[in-house]
DNA sequence: GCTTGACTTCGAGCGCGCTTTAAGTTGTAC
DNA sequence: GTACAACTTAAAGCGCGCTCGAAGTCAAGC
């Protein structure tokens, strides 16, 4: 996560003005970071930053928004469980792709033998 | 996968020029639409245009080029597995937080129980 | 004959999620 | 004191993958 995206997400409101050291610099805290974690987790399982932006609004308001923030992650989860069907199902198509290009490649192999080279000086300047 | 998206795919090279009607609309054969499968697939599981681009282009230089489009879906292939572990790692986080959600709204049910409103007329009118 | 609708081409437009640029401030090392 | 690096701001730019719009052609149905 580059500074840049930092500020990015600072901007478009998923993370509060976070504290700053004398200089103005930013000082992110364990709790920020912990915070940045989950972001970049939903962020890594395709949720939309509209959506973390909901999220993260209702977490500002408190333990009365505990429902619906459940609801999002619940939803979110249920879109998790479906992309990790797809990518297994993606991941066994090409196990059998793969399977299919080892055998085209050992079709070559028979028809066109390599033919070993004439190795003349083979062996003759041993290794010091 | 909608017709623009299809004259897209089309446009930079994913599929090759395909068959025609006779008034010039496109026919697709059971071969393009097993094609057409392979790269929702492979979209579906967030591989890049370009790199779709590459597959179809040695595709089209036949079976010499077996063993480099071999490595790029052993490649993505790869890439996938890594994904998934992403998704079930962030499918367990969820699972905890969501558990965790449960628990303040029990709290908050139980702090803030909802006093049942007399229900002077209930079961007067019965259901017919 | 005329409308409707599904296709055709080509080019422009767009939403997303950053990413880069430019210009300015501050603290540290030599 | 002065170079340098690391931060600051705000705004603009960009790559990706479509997606849409405009204008035209064709075939079928009323």
């Amino acid at each position: 996560m580059t500074a840049h995206t930092l500020r990015y997400y600072e901007r478009v409101g998923l993370i509060q003005p976070v504290g700053r050291a004398r200089n103005g610099h930013r000082r992110y805290s364990e709790a920020d970071e912990a915070w940045l974690h989950f972001l970049h987790c939903m962020r890594a399982t395709s949720m939309p930053i509209r959506e973390m932006q909901r999220y993260a609004e209702l977490r500002e308001l408190g333990d009365a928004t505990s429902l619906e923030r459940r609801k999002i992650l619940e939803d979110h989860q249920a879109g998790i469980a479906g992309q990790i069907v797809e990518l297994q199902q993606a991941h066994a198509l090409l196990t059998h792709k793969i399977a299919n290009y080892k055998m085209i490649e050992e079709r070559i192999r028979i028809t066109h033998p390599v033919v070993a080279e004439p190795e003349v000086d083979c062996e003759l300047t041993p290794v010091s």
